[in-house]
DNA sequence: TTGTATGCGTTATCAA
DNA sequence: TTGATAACGCATACAA
């Protein structure tokens, strides 16, 4: 237990009032005597105590949550995450407010940034647009707020820090599990979500990069784009397979994989070799049934208790983390290890 | 924010005192009161704000934490997280007793916890014997004191939770892994650690369950024991090999693993696939060199983590776990995702 | 059997 | 520019 603001006026010779003003620098103080304070609590390493801060903390903190996770299974776990991290701060008075969005549309990210005036801090998953940057450093600007980028991260931002993937890494991983099963001897179909998401593209070269080192034998017939829909998934794959017969092998870097999976199966001869990311109900289902051989997690709940934590850590005790960039682990699930 | 007692005393028409009485069960109380205020604060779903009582709590909170992982890398992650936990509780008053020991004597682990007497709450990583689960009941039963089981557990015994790995899936993930790399096409060997390790067993039990359900065609050929010893493995699995040369795979499912890896690449005449458990540096080199093809990781900094919080959350916030069994994923990692 | 006073560390308000 | 005081929720010692 460190030490107290009130001993550190005893050892000051002043009044618990002075202390505060100094630490909180609110100003209005003898600068001999602040130089003084701020000398003895860099001395002593004082720091607030959060059970007495958090006694007093009345008015509710407001936090934003905005994330596009409308229709995506993805999110439900992200936001356990952020929910049980939330519930460890309940001794405080916060109050998040979550603004759930559809698709990748910038107009529409910009109007719920813009709705977060009045808030002390934010949880995002960014569009990777120098207006998104923009508009984020202009809200932690006014008033040195918290932002935490979550899942995919912005360029050119001050954000406090980006929890989420290790998107090369993950593609590396699936790379390293397909040429495994395959011994190397794999066609791959490689159906990513979109080209303009910049994940997605970091896992493709991800993956081909370590195909091509550690696998030089196997090769990739093709790369096709699903919009992460499960309909475009299936016409697409389909064709591609017909294309191309000798396909063996498919790497789904996004979503739209039941879709792609039921053509696959459709239209090749003997069962392809299939790696998938993530862990959603449509891919358990596929892992158990055997459709799927592995798939490449990125700890979802995790992210969201991460990003939450982080943020709250900020903006209650704070306390900083450790790196700007918070990574998941990128762990590989079959059939038996999913639970 | 939930209700306070202040509030629940003023519904109930008495004071604080007496609320205080009768949600920490003290006595002397009026029957007729005590039940009021019982249903009240059920009702109103009252909970003890963390924050006051961090506040008021002043007699330091004595744990053990009863280890047998002295010359053991695996604990090494075990003990991070236990003290990352730990930290959590800054603004309580909590003394951790360290008692790290080395093997599996069970003499040693009995004193160890008779030397834990004065302690409020206790971490084991047990041994599964009668003498310990009585020991560890007598504490218990004495105050009502909670026992956390960490990595192992024990039967027959009245402890608050076990935190720890899941060892039948983390044996089947393996099988899984081995039939997915060699394609069914496997002789195996198998090394365990210990033929009185419960978890050992039952990793080779799943192990085995799952290679004949999923890969009839592969067997094991041999089981043997290194007794998590880096020289006894080496000697033991050249043995093996020697005695059968048609083995092309080894299943590690405890330590050892070094000694016995390096002897099956001196032996083996073409490189064999080799699966193993946990990722301590020794394995991580292995993954690097491409010596091993995957491991089964068991989250060990999770599972320290995870021990110290469920017994801090139950001994200052009064607070149960969901579950009795709280389970560590069974990751898989490879040379691409061990970070 | 019940009520009251005090103090924990912090912030906010008011007085000097 | 500084100091004193009240309040937050809880536990405890003491008074009635």
């Amino acid at each position: 237990m460190p030490i107290t603001s009130k001993q550190l006026a005893q050892l000051a010779g002043v009044s618990r009032g002075t202390v505060d003003r100094v630490l909180n620098r609110r100003g209005g103080v003898n600068p001999a005597v602040q130089q003084r304070i701020e000398d003895l609590a860099r001395q002593y390493g004082y720091r607030p105590n959060r059970a007495g801060r958090a006694l007093v903390t009345r008015s509710p903190l407001r936090i934003g949550v905005l994330m596009n996770s409308v229709g995506n299974p993805f999110f439900d776990e992200v936001k356990r995450g952020l929910e049980t991290a939330c519930g460890e701060f309940s001794d405080f008075p916060v109050v998040p407010y979550w603004r759930e969005t559809k698709g990748y549309d910038l107009q529409c990210q910009l109007e719920e940034i813009a709705g977060c005036q009045d808030m002390a801090g934010l949880i995002i998953t960014p569009l990777n647009r120098p207006e998104v940057a923009g508009r984020l450093n202009d809200f932690i600007g006014n008033g040195n707020r918290p932002v935490v980028t979550l899942n995919t991260d912005v360029d050119d931002c001050a954000r406090l820090a980006y929890v989420g993937c290790r998107y090369l890494a993950s593609g590396q991983t699936a790379a390293q599990m397909m040429g495994l099963i395959t011994g190397g001897n794999a066609r791959i179909l490689v159906v990513t979500g979109s080209l303009k998401v910049q994940g997605h593209n970091q896992r493709v070269y991800g993956f081909s990069r370590v195909l091509q080192k550690e696998f030089p034998q196997a090769v990739i017939a093709d790369v096709v784009e699903n919009n992460d829909d499960d309909q475009v998934s299936a016409n697409c794959v389909a064709q591609a397979l017909q294309a191309d017969p000798s396909i063996n092998a498919l790497y789904f870097s996004a979503a739209g994989v039941r879709g792609g999976v039921e053509a696959a199966l459709t239209v090749c001869s003997s069962p392809p070799t299939i790696v998938t990311c993530d862990l959603t109900p449509d891919i358990r289902r596929l892992l158990e049934s055997g459709a799927v051989q592995a798939t490449v997690d990125q700890d979802p709940y995790w992210q969201g208790y991460t990003a939450m934590k982080t943020l709250l850590d900020k903006l209650l005790l704070q306390q900083d983390p450790g790196t700007e960039r918070l990574y998941a682990q990128n762990g590989i699930r079959t059939k038996y290890n999913m639970l």
